[in-house]
DNA sequence: CAACTTTTTTTTGCAAAGTGAAAAAATGTT
DNA sequence: AACATTTTTTCACTTTGCAAAAAAAAGTTG
């Protein structure tokens, strides 16, 4: 068995045959076009080294593939079934080559990502459609969820993220301010008084969206330095819209994104409070495997998030 | 239109990318194998190099092949197209690899040869089917005639000719002598009387076979020199059985192959006259083009003529 | 039949690229 | 935080590739 593996690793990679592609392709061209000096002129290079390329080649595998003087040159049986060959797997590669080439300009393939659950049904699920419209090569595989998974070995292209920071090994593409808001009804704070200082929230009933880092405590900027404030409440659920219920329901305050709540605010169901302690440390980012490849796919993709935030700002 | 016939040109055989096989044999092992340094061990090179053909690579067609760090590898979608093309590349030139080596070993292909009219069908024909036989993956291409085909622009494999010396550029494998006879019937030289001196046939009536160097005068061996009895006579044919039908009708002498009136002989028919007058300098050989191929087929087709001819010595 | 022409082949010196060893960098694991 | 493994870079060293020129081969012409 092990035997056996060993004769096939020999064959594909050590095998002396065959180690030179321009041999190949100038042999290629010399029984298309008949004669060493005319191959040499058409690719630019002296006559000699097409002989000597062909000699190495016939010396590689022992055979001659053309019977040649001077004055004529005949392609021999062996030259007509390595020419059959050869000209397959060229095309073979020139078609690699083109694809290949042809992934740089235009969008193709299938574009992975993986987005926040509610942030992606927002702003991004709804333009998705277009995005194929636009690209009618490309195919989407995207995952909606809040688990942090690992770009390189879920095979994605890109993960939108909300963070603070990015870690080594990615890179990060900036697509939208991450603006958070503290809000109650007018109800509610008329009658438990509205909060003027980070502080005062621990005397508040704070509604609380769990699964991200805000369980327990809730980030406040006080001169631009972000601090904690440990926070308790009654409700915890990890659905943002289930917390704002509840907050409509003048239940509590609330920590969430600002975009949630936009028309609620304009409604005036709900008020922000708090406004001078939002962390603005947060942004919406798009975040790629560092080195990663300039495929057409790729830019797509960044370009279309960013469109997708453009109207958050 | 040349313009269009330069960019194939440059496709072909300019083309930067890809020139080198080991490089792809090299990345198509990594795909499978999944480890630079796994592969450097199974095919003996150190790991740098792995990693720097790889990265070649991904310069050459701008995009990364393999997304990785120290720990893990993982082929991208760019890796995995580039990756189905050299393997049916890579497969088309092992095939190819096979193939030609196995012309070395075993005849196969097609046996090109031309052999004299007369001589073939008396000697070689017969045993063809025998040589199709033995050799099954060989196919045959012969052709019976008496011009002088010229090896090199009919593409043959093999020529027998009767000749006494070898043209530059070919090289001559003798099969047999090719042995001559002077002869008439009994009852001719019975009226005429025996001629004992070449000279003697001046005053014969001389049948003579045309097509060959034999039409106006026959070659004669005086003490190991060869020289030329000018000669005439009633009839002339081109095919030499009809000359031998005249010749037995004791209408006169002839010359011709002693294979051709062997029975003549022996049932007393004929009878051979100046037998020390006949020029033993010409011969049957095998003709080749020089540095042919070592191939199977060759051997064979040598061989094979070779034991044609061994009953004629 | 010798001089000429065209093509293939060999030779030679120089530049470029490939190679292995070792050090360095990166990164997951203990 | 130290460690271990893997990838990458660096640096001498060797091999190979290439162009130009000369040589060899073979048909063509005067």
């Amino acid at each position: 068995m092990a035997n056996n593996f060993e004769l096939t690793e020999s064959r594909l990679v050590q095998s002396a045959m065959f180690k030179d592609l321009t041999s190949l392709r100038i042999f290629v061209r010399t029984v298309e076009i008949g004669n060493f000096s005319e191959v040499a002129r058409r690719i630019d290079v002296t006559p000699a080294m097409v002989s000597k390329r062909i000699a190495a080649l016939e010396q590689d595998i022992g055979q001659r593939l053309f019977n040649r003087d001077t004055r004529r040159l005949m392609v021999t049986e062996a030259g007509e079934r390595l020419y059959d060959h050869c000209m397959r797997a060229l095309i073979e590669l020139d078609q690699a080559a083109e694809e290949l080439s042809s992934m740089q300009d235009q969008p193709s393939g299938c574009l992975r990502m993986t987005v926040p659950t509610m942030l992606g049904r927002e702003f991004i699920a709804p333009k998705l459609p277009l995005l194929l419209k636009e690209n009618p090569k490309l195919t989407l595989d995207v995952n909606f969820s809040m688990a942090k998974v690992n770009l390189f070995e879920a095979r994605l292209d890109i993960a939108v993220r909300i963070a603070d920071s990015v870690e080594p090994g990615l890179i990060a593409v900036k697509l939208a301010p991450y603006r958070r808001i503290f809000c109650a009804t007018p109800k509610y704070l008329s009658i438990y008084g509205e909060p003027q200082e980070p502080s005062d929230l621990m005397a508040h009933n704070c509604l609380v969206t769990s699964g991200s880092t805000m369980d327990t405590r809730w980030p406040v900027s006080i001169d631009g330095q972000i601090s904690y404030v440990h926070i308790k409440g009654n409700f915890v659920a990890d659905h943002g819209q289930a917390v704002r219920y509840f907050c409509l329901e003048s239940i509590g305050v609330m920590m969430c994104p600002r975009w949630m709540v936009e028309e609620d605010l304009a409604q005036g169901r709900l008020v922000e409070i708090l406004s001078d302690f939002v962390p603005q440390n947060r942004a919406v980012y798009a975040i790629l495997l560092n080195r990663s490849n300039e495929s057409a796919k790729l830019k797509v993709g960044i370009d279309f998030l960013k469109r997708c935030f453009s109207e958050m700002q």
